[in-house]
DNA sequence: TTGCAATTCAAACATTTGTATGAAACTATG
DNA sequence: CATAGTTTCATACAAATGTTTGAATTGCAA
């Protein structure tokens, strides 16, 4: 097993064929078929077609979080400790955007997996994903140091806010496109990136509106 | 036929069975044990299983987008044709809220099944949500009447976070709990709905800074 | 080369799933 | 009551899918 040939050759079949068409309909004779091995070589070389997610997901989980903590230290270190608020964002939502937008030949395969993944969350991944958790925390800190005076609260909201955004530009980006009919430009990953912070970081650093909005106000009484 | 009562058994069960655990994993025999009819019963009233799905999409869609032009509209009456930018983004992600979040008992089966929808996007629903950008359009008349000054393509921004926002809160509700260990209260569903509704205000109201922000900021580059 | 372990392969298996069938039960109408 | 149309039911079918099996092949060390 010198090189590993057949299990590289799988998970780099798989990978690809669940970027693009999602867990529900791959089978492990669209996986077989597209890395040119045999059907029973999975099981051999896996255990299981659950593991092989699993397989997969972990390794990409890993080079994801890695690269966010990678720019966010930088970001940090670059700031003497402290990093700028755009900064951690970024640092949260660039790479995950930067792999699944722009032109069709720069996406990542691992990025467009990773969205899949926390898309739809196949029972083998749901099982791992709690330690997501744990990671998003220290984005949580980061973030405690660059605003020290903000409640956890309006942290935490705005790390999902901040999430959510990104999330479902790439999971809706046909969507955006039809609706704006074209007049939003998803190629321009730069853009986008910065548009999500923007709003992320204004949403984290403008005043207590967001707690203290008239919490009663409903579309009746809207004002004339 | 008088009563319907076999169909509306199965259409029950089955939003109720795919709202809590998905498309992926429900079967014909899981729908109509839970409605207590026969097997063949779904294929007899329905055709099949694709179709009683499409159905079940087509009337939650039209019920959802009603409720959501209703509230725009009593909005715009009140305000003498041009709603508060608050109220036309309340009407947007509010009924989809209310039904989703809010303490166990209160959630509509209907809203999250429309969660679900979206989310899984199965091929019978797929065919069928493009007219959704019809009626998203809507929206963005309102959004124009309401911010006049405003570019189109900050409007189309403004809604797509908007939405996103308040889908993905919905979608990862759980995560956000335990992350924020409780923090974040998700049953005070006025809340959410304020504070999604705040940031994409802001969002939409403050300067230009989404579409002005320096492009070419990445981390390393954060001031020291 | 020989022998042994690792790997590959074709074929089969056991389930599951959506759908189809034809008989039985029911309903309403004459 | 009788009959025609509708609905329900048990059962069967065909296709798809993850997994297993045992033989064949390969690679490498003695």
């Amino acid at each position: 097993m010198a090189t590993d040939q057949t299990r590289t050759a799988i998970l780099n079949a798989a990978e690809r064929l669940y970027a693009d068409r999602g867990f529900g309909d791959v089978t492990l004779r669209d996986i077989v078929a597209a890395a040119d091995v045999n059907l029973a070589a999975v099981n051999y070389h896996f255990g299981s077609k659950d593991e092989l997610i699993a397989e997969l997901f972990v390794t990409r989980s890993i080079a994801t979080n890695r690269a966010r903590l990678n720019e966010l230290k930088a970001a940090e270190e670059a700031g003497g400790g402290r990093a700028d608020i755009d900064a951690v964002l970024r640092a949260l939502v660039g790479p995950t955007l930067r792999g699944c937008l722009g032109p069709e030949r720069e996406r990542s395969t691992a990025a467009r997996f990773m969205i899949r993944a926390s898309i739809e969350a196949v029972p083998p991944i749901r099982r791992i994903r709690n330690r997501e958790i744990d990671h998003l925390r220290k984005f949580i800190a980061a973030m405690r140091r660059s605003l020290p005076g903000r409640s956890d609260v309006d942290l935490y909201w705005g790390l999902h806010f901040a999430l959510a955004m990104a999330h479902q530009t790439i999971r809706d980006s046909e969507r955006l496109t039809k609706l704006s009919e074209g007049l939003c430009d998803l190629d321009d990953v730069q853009g986008v990136i910065d548009r999500v912070v923007a709003v992320a970081a204004m949403a984290l650093t403008e005043g207590e509106t967001a707690r203290k909005a008239p919490a009663k106000l409903v579309a009746q009484d809207a004002r004339r």
